[in-house]
DNA sequence: ATAATATTCAACCATATGGTTGAATATTAT
DNA sequence: ATAATATTCAACCATATGGTTGAATATTAT
């Protein structure tokens, strides 16, 4: 019954999870953009668009700034940086798989 | 209407958006387990361990050794390093932004 | 004051998710 | 052959997701 994801890693995950809000991610990696601006590119509704934005936010991963009646949102690092570091936990696992992978190919070029 | 989730980043995000699975991953990481070895230490149904291995299987996160009734589960990295590259495109983006941040931080003890 | 613009809200819809329980299936042990 | 063990399957449930459309709200321009 998750009403309250606990954990900020499972809403970042989650917000990451969809192309459309990737695409966002990237697009705002450059600029910083209104509501407006961002739908178009988007062959969605702006509401759908909206809604989106509402979910990375909610992750944090992007923050919004409100000058009258445009809302300009921005790209926030910090748990993009959470994310990378929890995956990187098992860089070490990797790669000394990637070792073993390397040492067999080896073996078998002799 | 995402029957078919397309893109592979799609499902591994989503697999790496909830705990219970991330912490398969994790055990996953030191070792290979079975079903009902995995399966204790949460308190959900193994039913309910069985389709988190399956979201994590589909996802190419881990993958499955059956020797007759059981099921030996591994973890799988490539899919780990394709999620950690998506990230770290960012990472130019938010080092400048730290940056910018140090500076600030840095003039403010001047 | 009125109109246009930017955005959200609400209601709705179809499908997915994460859990349950009990039955089914396959393999192994006695 | 029978029983035990390992796992999946099926049906069910409550809630979430990702989309829509039309109305509402707030701000800005005329």
């Amino acid at each position: 019954m998750p009403l309250a994801k606990q954990h900020p890693l499972d809403k970042v995950f989650m917000a990451l999870a969809d192309q459309t809000r990737r695409d966002i991610v990237h697009r705002l990696a450059d600029n910083e953009y209104t509501m407006t601006e961002l739908s178009s590119g988007f062959d969605i509704s702006l509401a759908a668009v909206s809604k989106h934005v509402k979910v990375l936010e909610n992750a944090k991963l992007i923050k919004r700034r409100i000058t009258g009646r445009t809302h300009h949102l921005s790209l926030v690092p910090e748990q993009l940086t959470d994310a990378l570091d929890w995956i990187s936990i098992y860089r070490h696992f990797w790669q000394k798989r990637m070792d073993k992978l390397t040492e067999v190919v080896e073996n078998h070029e002799d």
